[in-house]
DNA sequence: CGCCAAAATTTGCACTTGCAAATAATTTTA
DNA sequence: TAAAATTATTTGCAAGTGCAAATTTTGGCG
């Protein structure tokens, strides 16, 4: 092989993300979120309650789908949308029923972490946890188009 | 909030992997590929050639939705199928053309590392590839199905 | 007030996805 | 060798996605 993806962290960051998906997709199911929704629950759990806009940044969802998204989990009573301070905006912010959803599922995801951290130090894991918050402090959140792309 | 996402490792490494993909989607785009041929791509580029089953298990990519996927793929002439050893099988591999618009991709995706990681050491570099690989080794690869999830 | 900008939403459309069931090609087993 | 199992593909279908354009609501400015 000409070149080994075993050293670049963006192929190592999401073969690892993609399985812990794999994992935790069937338990959204059983509460009948897919990943998509799951996202944008976590994000306002974190995050607070927040305008449309910017969870399509933090999510990296299009907006006009996360419109659709927001619509559908409305639906299902886990989120709601109010008109911002500027009414222009909209606050989207999870319902009691939406964190609710969100508190059962995150300790199934603890769990797979613990399975998969089986034989990790704490040391070991205190580390990683720290070099991911800094990697991610690395990024901005604002989707880069092309022609600044090139320019830079 | 009553829980606090940062320290679960799933979220902070999708968390990552969202960014990574949000800003290699573009050139993805330049090079007529989706997310998902190009995570087709560097499961091949990286494992070598592999049958549709196999490659279904470590994309994680449902394998109906790959048969298809891979048929498109083959369109574009990325890559090819041929039987295998035991003739159930179908091998799918890069072709040339694949590997040259793989090759094309990595170095976009190290360039993101690079911005990404300005302020890390080379040792933090290091530890964070590492630990990396050890998380990934501490899951296994098939999918655990609900009976399997419960019972365990 | 009249216009333009900003934030979301909606719409139309082509395409992808996942699921379940049917089919095909081969191998393994009884 | 006939039946069962394995590996892939295909099909039908409902649903989700991204993009571009049109629309709605509200704010800011001259």
């Amino acid at each position: 092989m000409a070149m080994e993806l075993g050293t670049y962290l963006p192929y190592l960051v999401n073969r690892v993300g993609q399985r812990f998906i794999a994992r935790i997709t069937p338990v959204l199911n059983e509460e009948g979120v897919d990943v998509q929704m799951w996202r944008v629950l976590i994000a306002l759990y974190q995050h607070g309650a927040r305008p449309v806009g910017a969870l399509a940044d933090v999510t990296s969802i299009n907006l006009s789908t996360l419109s659709r998204l927001i619509g559908r989990m409305e639906g299902k009573k886990l989120v709601e949308r109010w008109r911002g301070e500027d009414a222009r905006s909209v606050i989207v912010g999870l319902t009691p029923e939406g964190r609710a959803v969100t508190e059962r599922i995150v300790p199934v995801a603890a769990e797979l972490e613990t399975e998969a951290t089986d034989d990790f130090s704490e040391a070991e894991l205190a580390t990683l946890r720290q070099l991911l918050n800094k990697l991610y402090g690395g990024m901005s959140e604002e989707t880069v188009d092309k022609e600044t792309r090139l320019a830079g």
